[in-house]
RNA sequence: GGGCGAAUACCAAAGCGGCCAACUGGGUCAGACUGUAAAUCUGAUGGCUAUGCCUUCGCAGGUUCGAAUCCUGCUUCGCCCA
């Protein structure tokens, strides 16, 4: 195996981080590792508790990429433990427990997504429940009585719930713990996480220094920040862009991507060199269309990613009309008026595109709706047989076919 | 173990006997504007066979012509003291 330089290597290591913990120990290990011809393990643990991933999930991973392209072992650690007891980063309030049948789930699906990024037949894949599962209480408790009350309450996640008279399990005390032990089994030399799991992967290091273990290198990610420019990205938020979603889906959410947040989604998100962006942010709608396309592309593909840029003009430059609409007929249980024909309202909740024929009501009435390409602000407009083209606002569009 | 307090729509938070489908902010949705689904501004935001009707303010009862508002019990949560 042959490593580049270890300068090299640092400066790739080094682009886009947060946090570096250790980095003398990095210098040692990397020159070590060179000169034996030997990969250094990476660590990245996933509890699978949400069925998908998104592009917050993939700026470790792209990461890892790099680990990956320099030559070493990315060790996807699955928290098939931990996922049940719940990561309390960054929550005010305790999360649900999991089921085994969700985190296995979960994990099927979130393995065929990471391949999206990572070079999937070249990591090594661990499950913590290997040694989790099978421990006993006398074991949970041997490992609790590792670290002390006062050192967990460091942790600035928990002193501000704590300060804030907010509520704090017992058992998220044990998060920390059980994901600093995961290092000392996998005897890693490395560990990624977001800025967020700091404090996760310093009590790695502590527990491999008490194992008589190296103390792994911590590295972090910044945190990427979710469409509304604020929160973190994440899927309750409703704020992220999925990396199972369709291209034309990624591309609408992208070009929704607040102007402050671009040149981040560069840096984080792709591969463009800072050159190129640096130019294009200039004028924020085509560094916009730029980002979106790196990024569909990375995923669909650069073809997809250029149909959908057509898409995204035709619907929101022309008005017009999205591809693949979906099609509704009408069935037996949608009312007719005594000539048989279906009322607006009526049929737009119907079909789907509004939620009640309430909400349908307001969405008319709002001028929000078009027929055709005509807006029909008409409550009472009622349809025979035919073909329409129904869109509501610019992101919601079907066909009707009514006989 | 003892004491106190809180539960209101997606979230936060007003309302404390009729003027309440319920103030306000956030979010969301729609509209205007802009080569952006960014920013800014405007409007909407329980349901329905729709200018009327029905169901909502933790749950179950009760008082009253009338309750989100008062009473009783229950449930859940939080705080304080031990």
């Amino acid at each position: 195996m042959q490593f580049p330089p270890v300068e090299e290597q640092l400066a790739v290591i080094k682009r886009g981080i947060v946090d570096l913990v250790g980095e003398e120990d990095l210098k040692k290990r990397l020159t070590v590792s060179r000169d034996e011809g030997r990969p250094l393990r990476i660590k990245f643990g996933i509890d699978p508790s949400s069925p998908d991933i998104h592009l917050g999930h993939t700026v470790p991973l792209r990461k890892l990429r790099d680990f990956q392209k320099l030559g070493h072992t990315v060790i996807v650690l699955w928290g098939t433990a931990t996922a049940m007891v719940g990561d309390p980063t960054g929550r005010n309030k305790t999360r649900p427990a999991l089921t085994r049948e969700d985190v296995e789930a979960n994990k099927q699906t979130y393995r065929s997504q990471i391949g999206a990024v990572l070079d999937i037949d070249g990591i090594e894949e661990r499950e913590n429940g290997e040694w989790f599962l099978g421990q006993s209480f006398m074991d949970c408790v041997g490992l609790a009585s590792r670290y002390t009350v006062a050192r967990m309450l460091e942790r600035d996640d928990f002193t501000k719930r704590y300060k804030g008279g907010l509520p704090i399990s017992v058992h998220e005390f044990l998060y920390p713990l059980l994901q600093g032990w995961d290092s000392v089994e996998l005897k890693c030399d490395v560990e990624i996480g977001g800025t967020d799991q700091l404090f996760n992967l310093l009590v790695g290091r502590d527990l491999q220094g008490q194992e008589k273990q190296a103390e792994q290198v911590c590295v972090t990610m910044p945190l990427l920040e979710g469409l509304d420019g604020s929160q973190k990205m994440s899927k309750s938020l409703d704020n992220y862009v999925g990396v199972a979603e369709s291209a034309s889906v990624q591309f609408g959410k992208l070009m929704k991507t607040p102007n402050e947040l671009v040149e981040k989604y560069f840096v984080l998100l792709t591969d463009v060199e800072q050159a190129t962006y640096s130019d294009l942010l200039a004028k924020p709608l085509d560094a916009k269309f730029a980002l979106a396309q790196a990024i569909v592309a990375s995923f669909h593909g650069a073809d997809a990613a250029a149909a959908a840029r057509t898409e995204y003009d035709r619907v929101h430059k022309e008005g017009g009309v999205p591809d693949n609409l979906p099609e509704w007929t009408p069935d037996d249980t949608v009312r007719r008026t005594d000539s048989g024909k279906i009322q607006f309202p009526t049929a737009l909740a119907a079909s789907g595109l509004a939620a009640s024929s309430s909400e349908a009501r307001r969405l008319i009435q709002g001028k929000g709706v078009r027929i055709d390409g005509q807006v029909v602000v008409d409550v009472k407009a009622e349809f025979g047989p035919g073909n329409y083209v129904v869109q509501v606002g610019k992101s919601r569009a079907g066909r009707w076919l009514i006989s």
